[in-house]
DNA sequence: TCATCGTATCAGTATGTAATGATATTTTAT
DNA sequence: ATAAAATATCATTACATACTGATACGATGA
C-alpha cells in the first residue's frame, strides 16, 4: 500500500529542494547556465550515461525547471526559470561560506560518484 | 568498506540541497525564520519526536546553518546566515510557479510523515 | 548528593531513490 | 523502406539516510 503524504507547502519545498541535492542533477542545472544544450552535449559535458541524464532531465522538466525543444532529432534543454540560476548563484555564495562543516558533516554522506 | 567521494564543488553543492531537502530539517529552519528557538520549542514547532529534532539539528549545525548556543540547560538555536533564509524565501517564490509539476514528478516520493 | 529536566547519541530498521543495461521510440538520411 | 542516430523508458539492483526507542550526558535545584 502506497500512502501520499499531503502536499503540505513544506513537503513540497523540501522536494524541490531535493530536485537539486543530487550531484547529477545540479551537474546537468549547472551545465545550462551558460546556454541551452542538447541531450547530447549534457551527457558530454557531466560524463553521465546517456540514460541516466535523460532519467534526470525528465525528472527536472516535470518538476518545471528546465524546458524540453525538440530540434530535428535533436531536444535542446534550458533552464525554465531565472529564478533556478539565482538559487544556484545563492546556494554557491553561501557554500563559500559553509562549505568545511558541509564537507564533513557526516549524518549523510555524498553519494559515490558513478556513471 | 567506506569510499569516500571527491569533494567537489557540485557535490558539497548538492550535499548543502540536501540539507534543505528533507521535510523535517526545512520545517526546523523554517521555524527558525522568525528567531531563535530552544530544542523544545522547535519540538513543539515541528511536531517531531526530540531525538530526531537533536539529529537534524546536528546536522545543519555541523553544516553551519545554525547556530547553537546553550543557556542554562536550554541550548538556543538560530539561523547562521541572512542567506539561509533568502534561500527559503527564494524557493518559496520560485515553488509558487512550479509546484504543480513538483507535486506531480513521480522520480521520488515526498517521505511520508512521521514522528 | 540526588533527582529531574533538557538535550544528545546510538544501533537497528525500513524505505526512498540513483545508476545500470536492455530496449523502445522518434527522427533523419540514403 | 531501411538503417542509423538521438532520445526516452523501464525493471532491477544497490545504497544512502530518516525514524524510532533506549540510553547517556549535562545542568540546575533541593
Amino acid at each position: 500500500m502506497i500512502t501520499v503524504s499531503a502536499p503540505s507547502k513544506t513537503n513540497l519545498q523540501a522536494k524541490l529542494f531535493r530536485g537539486f541535492g543530487d550531484p547529477s542533477r545540479l551537474g546537468i542545472l549547472d551545465a545550462l547556465r551558460n546556454g541551452p544544450l542538447t541531450v547530447s552535449e549534457i551527457v558530454e559535458a557531466t560524463s553521465l550515461s546517456q540514460p541516466n541524464v535523460s532519467n534526470h532531465l525528465g525528472c527536472l522538466r516535470d518538476c518545471g525547471l528546465v524546458v524540453a525543444e525538440q530540434q530535428g532529432r535533436y531536444v535542446t534543454y534550458h533552464l525554465s526559470d531565472d529564478r533556478v540560476g539565482e538559487l544556484l548563484a545563492l546556494t554557491e555564495s553561501l557554500l563559500a561560506d559553509v562549505a568545511l562543516g558541509v564537507y564533513e558533516c557526516t549524518r549523510y554522506n555524498i553519494p559515490r560518484t558513478e556513471k
